[in-house]
RNA sequence: GGGGGUGUAGCUCAGUUGGUUAGAGCGCUGGCCUGUCACGCCAGAGGCCGCGGGUUCGAGUCCCGUCACUCCCGCCA
C-alpha cells in the first residue's frame, strides 16, 4: 500500500465499500460525542468523514489532533445507512473507519480558523496566506485562475500565436510609470529596470519576424495600489501581430476573451461577438468615462442648449463662461423622496464638485428649484430630448466640457446603483477607439501624448502635418468589460519619419526620441513590418470571472496596499555587504529617520 | 502627497445622554455525550478598549495628535 494514500478525499463511493483504503489530508472538522468521533478529512479534492469509536485503539490519538494538521488514516470503506448520508458531499454515501492512525504533520492553535466561512481582517489573511488559500473560496479563485491561463494559452496557440518569454531585467523606459530598480554588481551606478510590460520587445519580436506573439507576461509598475489594482505586480495576455490592421486585431482577440468568458460564465450572458465599438468621444458624452459599465441602461445626454440664455440663472452664466449642461435620467425617481435628490447633491459636493441640479416629476409635474426658473416651456423641451415619464428624475452636471462628464459619469453610476438598475449577471464588453492623440496639458500649458506616444495616427504624417493635433486620432483602442479596462492596445507607428512627427507636435526634438527611444527607433530603420496588438490584464479577468470586487482574492500571494508582503517580509533591510557589492549608499528621509 | 472609513478577548461584533464589575457568538482548556456533518450540553481561562496627550470628580464613549489596515483622489504612456 502507498505510505500515504491509495485514494484521494474525493474519491471513494458505494462501488468502494469493502476494501481497505488509506488517506491523507488535513483534519478539517472534528466531532466528537465522547465515545464516537466523526473526522472530516480534507485535501485538495474534496472532504471524506472519517469515523472512530472508543472501541478502536486509534480512538485516543484522533480525539487529541487538533484541526488542520495533516494525517494519514487507513481503514475500511463502509456504507453509511440511509438516514446518516449526507447528499451535499460527493462522497456523503461511505465513510472510512479508521483503523490505522498517524499524524504527518501537528498543527499549533490556529490565529484564523479555515473552517467556515467568517470574515477576517485583511493584514491577518495575508500573514497567514498559506491558510486562508486552504479555504475553499480563496482556493477555488486559485483553481479558476489556472483554468483560464490554460483556457487562453490554448485559444491563442489555436490560432497561430506562439508563446515567447522576454527579459525581466531591461532597461528604464523614460516614459510611463516609474520604474523598478535594480543596481548592477558589474556596473557601478547603473540600474536594470523591470518591465512595466513587454511593449518594446513584442514590437521587436514582430520586426524579427516571428508574425504571431503572445505571452502570459509578468509586468512591474512601482505605482500605487487600488482595489483592482496591485501593486508592484501584475499580469498580462501580452499579444502582437504582424501585418495587421485595427479590425484585425479585433478579430483575433475577440473570440479568445468571448470563448474564456463563455467557457467560464456559469450562466451569466457574455456580449456576442463583435463586440459593440464606441468612439471615445461619444463614450465621454453618453457615459461620461472611457471605460463605460454597458449593464448600466442611463445614457447621459448634453442639453446646454435648453439651459442657454434660459430661466436657471446659474447654468445660464456658467455657459456664458464655456460651461456645458449634462442630463443624467434617473428613471423612476421622480416619486421618490426629495431626500434622494438632497443625498444625491451631498455626494456630488463630497466628491469635490459644486453640485448636481435635478428635476423631480411627480404624476407629470416637474418639481424642484430648476424646473421652476427654467419655465414650463423649456421643461417640456427637456422632458422630449431625454423622453422622461411622468414620474422620472433627471439630474444636471454643469461645468468645463471635461469636469462635466466626468461628474455626469459618476452620478450615472451612483444613480443606477442607488436605483438598482444595473443588471447583474452579464459580462458587457464593449471596444472604445479612436482616442485622441494629443491632449492639452493644463499643467504644463503644451500638447502632450494622451495615450500611448507609439501609437499609428489616424491619416498618418498627413493627419500630423494638415490637422490641427487636438483633432488627430489614434489607431488607438480600449477593451472594457462591465466597467473594467481590461486592456489598452494600439496599431503601432512603425515609420520612422511619422514618428520623428509625432513626437515634434508634443516638443521633442529629432534627438529627444533618438536619445530616448534610439533602440526601436533603431530597429524600425532596418524593415520593420505593420503591427499592432492589445495586451488584456489576466487578474482583472479572473476577477470579473471570479465575481470577486478586490484583485488580491484571485492572487495567491498579493502585497498589501502599502505594497508590502506580510507572510514573507518584503521589502526588507539588507545586509551592508550587499549594498557594498551593489555600491549602494542608503540615504534615509528625514522622516523615517526618527 | 491628500481625503473618507475602521480599530473593544485569538477571531467576528455589541457596548445607551460620559457613571461603579466592559458583554455575546466562534475558537481555546476541562467535564459529559455512540450517528454527527455549523453535533449537543455544562464549566473555565482569556481585555493597556490601537498608541500618546487633553477635558472631566469620572473617558471604551468627548477633543487633539499619532500609528495600523482599507477605500478613494493624485499616480498608473
Amino acid at each position: 500500500m502507498h505510505s500515504y494514500r491509495t485514494h484521494n478525499c474525493s474519491e471513494l463511493r458505494e462501488t468502494h465499500v469493502g476494501q481497505t483504503v488509506r488517506l491523507s489530508g488535513w483534519v478539517h472538522r472534528k466531532r466528537d460525542h465522547g465515545n464516537l468521533l466523526f473526522v472530516d478529512l480534507r485535501d485538495h479534492y474534496g472532504i471524506t468523514q472519517c469515523v472512530t469509536d472508543v472501541d478502536s485503539k486509534a480512538f485516543q490519538a484522533v480525539e487529541a489532533v487538533r484541526a488542520e494538521s495533516v494525517i494519514c488514516v487507513t481503514g475500511t470503506v463502509v456504507a453509511r445507512t440511509e438516514d446518516t448520508v449526507n447528499e451535499n458531499l460527493p462522497t456523503g454515501r461511505v465513510e472510512l473507519k479508521i483503523e490505522d492512525f498517524e499524524v504527518l504533520s501537528a498543527a499549533q492553535e490556529l490565529p484564523m480558523p479555515v473552517f467556515g466561512d467568517h470574515d477576517y481582517p485583511e493584514d491577518m489573511r495575508l500573514r497567514y496566506r498559506f491558510l486562508d488559500l486552504r479555504r475553499h473560496k480563496l482556493h477555488q479563485n486559485m483553481v479558476l485562475r489556472s483554468e483560464i491561463i490554460a483556457s487562453i494559452r490554448r485559444r491563442m496557440t489555436e490560432q497561430g500565436f506562439r508563446e515567447y518569454q522576454t527579459p525581466i531585467l531591461t532597461a528604464s523606459s523614460p516614459e510611463g510609470a516609474r520604474d523598478f530598480l535594480v543596481p548592477s554588481r558589474l556596473h557601478p551606478g547603473k540600474f536594470y529596470a523591470l518591465p512595466q510590460a513587454p511593449q518594446q520587445f513584442k514590437q521587436l519580436i514582430m520586426i524579427a519576424g516571428f508574425d504571431r506573439y503572445f505571452q502570459i507576461a509578468p509586468c512591474f509598475r512601482d505605482e500605487d495600489a487600488r482595489a483592482d489594482r496591485s501593486p508592484g505586480e501584475f499580469y498580462q495576455l501580452d499579444m502582437e501581430m504582424s501585418f495587421v490592421t485595427q479590425d484585425d486585431v479585433f478579430a483575433a482577440i475577440e473570440p479568445v476573451l468571448a470563448g474564456v468568458f463563455e467557457e467560464f460564465a456559469q450562466g451569466r450572458k457574455v456580449t456576442p461577438t463583435p463586440f459593440p465599438r464606441i468612439p471615445y468621444r461619444e463614450a465621454m458624452l453618453k457615459y461620461g468615462t472611457d471605460k463605460p459599465d454597458l449593464r448600466n441602461p442611463i445614457e447621459i445626454q448634453d442639453v446646454t442648449e435648453i439651459f442657454r440664455g434660459g430661466g436657471f440663472g446659474l447654468f445660464a452664466k456658467l455657459i456664458e463662461g464655456g460651461a456645458v449642461v449634462r442630463a443624467i435620467p434617473a428613471p423612476g425617481a421622480g416619486a421618490l423622496a426629495r431626500s434622494f435628490f438632497d443625498k444625491m447633491n451631498d455626494w456630488a459636493r463630497s466628491a469635490g464638485y459644486a453640485g448636481l441640479g435635478y428635476i423631480n416629476i411627480k404624476d407629470g409635474v416637474p418639481g424642484g428649484p430648476i424646473a421652476k426658473n427654467l419655465g414650463e416651456e423649456k421643461t417640456d423641451l427637456l422632458r422630449t430630448q431625454l423622453g422622461l415619464g411622468d414620474n422620472d428624475g433627471v439630474f444636471f452636471a454643469a461645468g468645463r466640457p471635461g469636469d462635466a462628464a466626468r461628474l455626469a459619469g459618476m452620478a450615472r453610476t451612483k444613480v443606477a446603483e442607488e436605483l438598482n438598475l444595473i443588471e447583474t449577471g452579464q459580462f458587457a464588453f464593449c471596444w472604445i477607439v479612436d482616442f485622441p492623440m494629443y491632449e492639452y496639458d493644463e499643467v504644463q500649458k503644451k500638447i502632450d501624448f494622451s495615450h500611448n506616444p507609439f501609437s499609428m495616427p489616424q491619416g498618418g504624417l498627413e493627419a500630423l502635418e494638415t490637422q490641427d493635433p487636438l483633432d488627430v486620432l489614434g489607431y488607438q483602442y480600449d477593451i472594457v468589460c462591465n466597467g473594467v479596462e481590461l486592456s489598452s492596445g494600439a496599431i503601432r507607428n512603425h515609420r520612422p519619419e511619422v514618428m520623428y512627427k509625432a513626437f515634434e507636435i508634443a516638443g521633442y526634438s529629432r534627438q529627444d526620441v533618438e536619445t530616448r527611444f534610439g533602440g526601436m527607433l533603431n530597429a524600425l530603420k532596418y524593415g520593420a513590418p505593420p503591427h499592432g496588438g492589445i495586451a488584456p490584464g489576466i487578474d482583472r479577468i479572473v476577477m470579473l470571472l471570479a465575481d470577486e470586487p478586490n484583485i488580491r482574492e484571485v492572487i495567491m500571494f498579493p502585497m498589501n496596499q502599502q505594497a508590502q508582503d506580510l507572510m514573507m517580509g518584503a521589502p526588507s533591510e539588507v545586509h551592508p555587504k550587499q549594498l557594498r557589492e551593489l555600491h549602494i549608499r542608503v540615504v534615509l528621509p528625514e522622516s523615517a529617520k526618527a
